[in-house]
DNA sequence: CATCGATGTTGAG
DNA sequence: TCAACCTCGATGG
């Protein structure tokens, strides 16, 4: 499922091409009826994520607030260039003009993001059980298997905010990096289960949580309490900078210092992305012992018993 | 083609 | 602690 960087991009897209357009808002499905009846004809006014929960404002103080879960995923199609879904940083346009015409397409974004497919008309039928399609007069958003969907008033927002740890995309400050060491460390918890609490930090999933303890050398099992503060505040810009690189690359890629080969072909294949996630029985990358499996608080937990202390 | 498991969370017990 | 959610890519026949 997504982790946090994915969901800050599916906002990036809906802020890119929604906001400030007037949606027209319905549920093939049937399931978010009463739902999308309150939202349709109007405006969205803003798109943000916290973590993995995104909101996205309506005029009237009325929002939609989504979580993917496990499984859940946005299609979004429309006169949209793939270039432009894949990346953030404005060559989207260039790509689009460089093709010629904008075409129309369907691409997909969840914990991956799918190429686009070219669409025959617009809009397309919905595919398979669609909880809500937001429509604008060129493009369209399909939700599909979500754990949350929920129309909010600003009380709810609030209370769903209320709920959530830093997150570094939002505030990178000196106050969210107090906050985070703060939760961390007043805890006996492991920190493999501090870091997968959303209370604790906003947007860290289980593969996040084994790459950072790997990239910090801590040992999962060390209770928070036990952490130096140097630690925790390793951990809270550790975080930072790979979310940040998340968002910008569309991936989760979680080694860094790669050559050019090593970095194409982590971009290729995802088993050759991660330091310890999904590698139980290979050998470390760095020194060689075998990469341990064990379940942590219902979750697969993943490190290196000999670098991790 | 059937089955499994997953990058997550909630709520019942 | 565990089932449910109810999707879909990977895996095995």
């Amino acid at each position: 499922m997504p982790e946090g960087h994915s969901v800050h991009r599916i906002a990036n897209q809906f802020t890119r091409h929604f906001v400030g357009k007037r949606c027209e808002v319905s549920s093939p499905q049937g399931r978010f009826a009463a739902g999308a009846r309150e939202l349709d004809g109007k405006r969205m006014v803003a798109a943000r994520a916290v973590g993995k929960q995104m909101f996205l404002e309506f005029e009237g103080d009325l929002f939609l607030r989504v979580h993917l879960g496990l499984y859940g995923a946005w299609d979004f199609a429309g006169v949209i260039s793939s270039a432009e879904a894949l990346s953030e940083d404005g060559d989207g346009e260039e790509s689009l003009s460089s093709i010629g015409a904008p075409r129309l397409a369907r691409y997909r974004m969840a914990e991956q993001e799918r190429a686009a497919d070219p669409i025959e008309a617009f809009p397309p039928d919905p595919v398979g059980q669609v909880r809500v399609r937001i429509l604008t007069e060129d493009t369209v958003a399909d939700l599909r298997g979500p754990t949350a969907c929920v129309v909010e008033d600003p009380a709810g927002v609030q209370k769903a905010l209320d709920k959530l740890g830093p997150d570094p995309i939002n505030d990178d400050g000196p106050e969210a990096e107090k906050t985070f060491v703060e939760n961390v460390r007043k805890r006996r918890v492991a920190i493999g289960q501090l870091l997968m609490d959303q209370a604790v930090v906003s947007g860290i999933g289980n593969i996040y949580r084994a790459e950072l303890l790997f990239r910090q050398r801590i040992d999962p099992y060390k209770p928070g309490n036990e952490l130096t503060v140097k630690q925790a505040k390793a951990l809270w810009h550790d975080w930072s900078e790979l979310l940040h690189a998340g968002v910008r690359d569309g991936l989760m890629l979680t080694m860094d210092g790669l050559s050019k080969a090593d970095h194409a072909k982590a971009v290729r294949s995802r088993k050759d992305r991660h330091w310890v996630y999904h590698r139980e029985g290979e050998p470390c990358r760095v020194c060689g012992t075998e990469i341990r499996m064990a379940d942590m608080a219902g979750r697969k937990l993943y490190w290196c018993p000999k670098d991790q202390k």
